[in-house]
DNA sequence: GCCCAGCCAATGGTCATACGATAAGAACCT
DNA sequence: AGGTTCTTATCGTATGACCATTGGCTGGGC
């Protein structure tokens, strides 16, 4: 007979109870909220915050010890750890991330992974590329195009288009990343976008990507991806810099990492 | 129930209930000993059969889901997910694979990514290493060194060296995937060690990576990596087209130990 | 005064039970 | 036969109790 779990600070009685706990706990922990090696309140209290019984704050916690946020003893409590512990490749934490903390690192490091892998994956892709797999993309430029000429929603296609580049590359560690480049894809697009005439413009690019592709020539094909990815960079440089001054954080000068 | 642990004095007592559970559970999905798609056994089967209690089971399937590996549902079960919602970047995922299922496709998968990955990331390292990774990576590299003039553990050194690289990249993407690739460099160090004289001749080429890094010259530095890499890769083809498949490369049944 | 051993209590870990919620599949009705 | 309802298996949530571990406190000894 609990018709409505009354007071909740997050308020979330739409979802799971599970679910919407982990993902606010998720949330406040990447967002910073308890400090590197701090605790998180205990179970009983987390149970009031939440509204939940202790069942669903302890599922909850080990699913996100599961992701390496956290780690969990008894009488040390739920403690953060330190952020290069936490499983970056995980889509929810990226999903936080980008969420809560688009700062200018979070950017700069998935801008390098993906200057890094895509390039890499688009020469695979034009070695191996099932005409399946060449299809799907194809289909999803079709959509870029026609989300230029009569409106429509550029980002979503713009996304399955280099998802099924990566897709294409055959190995399946690509693939996982294109989910987490999914972040930073759709940042990066939406900056581009709301700028200028930019799908019309990397409209073209795209199109000199896949006919390298289907070419089958991965030199080109790489120059192509490579030039699309330094003009979607330059895009967040400039709005990172717009947006206010968050200079490189030098890494040195990083708190020791106390374990 | 808890007797058991009384035979070993204090050291390393087996592993909590929780901890245990998922780690069999995990390792028999990724063996693939539920087809993709079916369902595990109901959760009260599974308390039987592991002897937990419903709670540790269900948390136990919640760390699971929480890795991608399985989804859950009232009525429908647990059921296992295809191999590609896997989040192959999470350590125990690839843990697990390395163990039950190293197979052909999953170490070509791992060794192109690192092949993709780790020059890229020799390269910002050698830009960015701070003098602290470069002692850390040093470090590593004496204790190859007295591992091959003396006798002891080359591999776990080796594995330092890199990951010590990839931390060096600056880049959190890159460490972590660091954590994945230490599965591959793991099976890729074993086989070379175990072959002629491996590793007297890797070394040198370790000594040339390190101190092209030191240098501060990333063109030397990626190609020293680049013939240290494919060097790897013709010792894992070699044994891989001798033996259909590696079983079991590695420590034996013992689980291994936290670092 | 300092250090170490041993106790104490806070906190997570585990167990047991009960009931609600959901959706697959069977049974039923039209 | 087709759609609708009902049954039921299975997970989801809640509650309360007790166990196990570990950091910190306490007190004694040097």
């Amino acid at each position: 007979m609990h018709s409505l779990r009354l007071i909740s600070p997050t308020r979330i009685p739409v979802k799971n109870a599970h679910a919407s706990t982990v993902e606010a706990l998720g949330k406040s922990i990447v967002a910073g909220q308890y400090p590197v090696g701090a605790s998180l309140p205990p179970e009983p209290q987390l149970c009031e915050s939440f509204g939940v019984s202790r069942t669903v704050v302890r599922e909850s916690i080990k699913s996100l010890v599961a992701k390496g946020l956290i780690v969990t003893g008894p009488k040390l409590g739920t403690r953060v750890l330190s952020e290069d512990q936490w499983n970056w490749f995980d889509p929810d934490v990226v999903s936080w991330l980008s969420q809560k903390r688009l700062s200018a690192n979070f950017l700069r490091d998935l801008q390098e992974l993906r200057r890094i892998v895509e390039p890499a994956a688009i020469r695979l892709a034009a070695e191996r590329a099932t005409t399946q797999e060449l299809t799907s993309i194809e289909v999803a430029f079709s959509g870029m195009k026609s989300a230029v000429e009569n409106g429509g929603d550029y980002v979503t296609h713009d996304l399955r288009f280099h998802q099924g580049l990566l897709q294409a590359s055959g190995n399946r560690m690509l693939v996982q990343m294109s989910k987490v480049l999914g972040a930073l894809l759709r940042t990066s697009f939406e900056i581009s976008t709301a700028k200028k005439n930019g799908p019309a413009e990397s409209l073209s690019m795209h199109r000199e990507v896949l006919d390298a592709v289907i070419a089958r020539e991965p030199d080109r094909a790489e120059a192509a991806i490579l030039h699309l990815i330094d003009g979607a960079k330059q895009d967040i440089d400039l709005v990172l810099s717009s947006r206010r001054r968050i200079p490189y954080i030098g890494r040195p000068a990083s708190p020791l990492r106390a374990l």
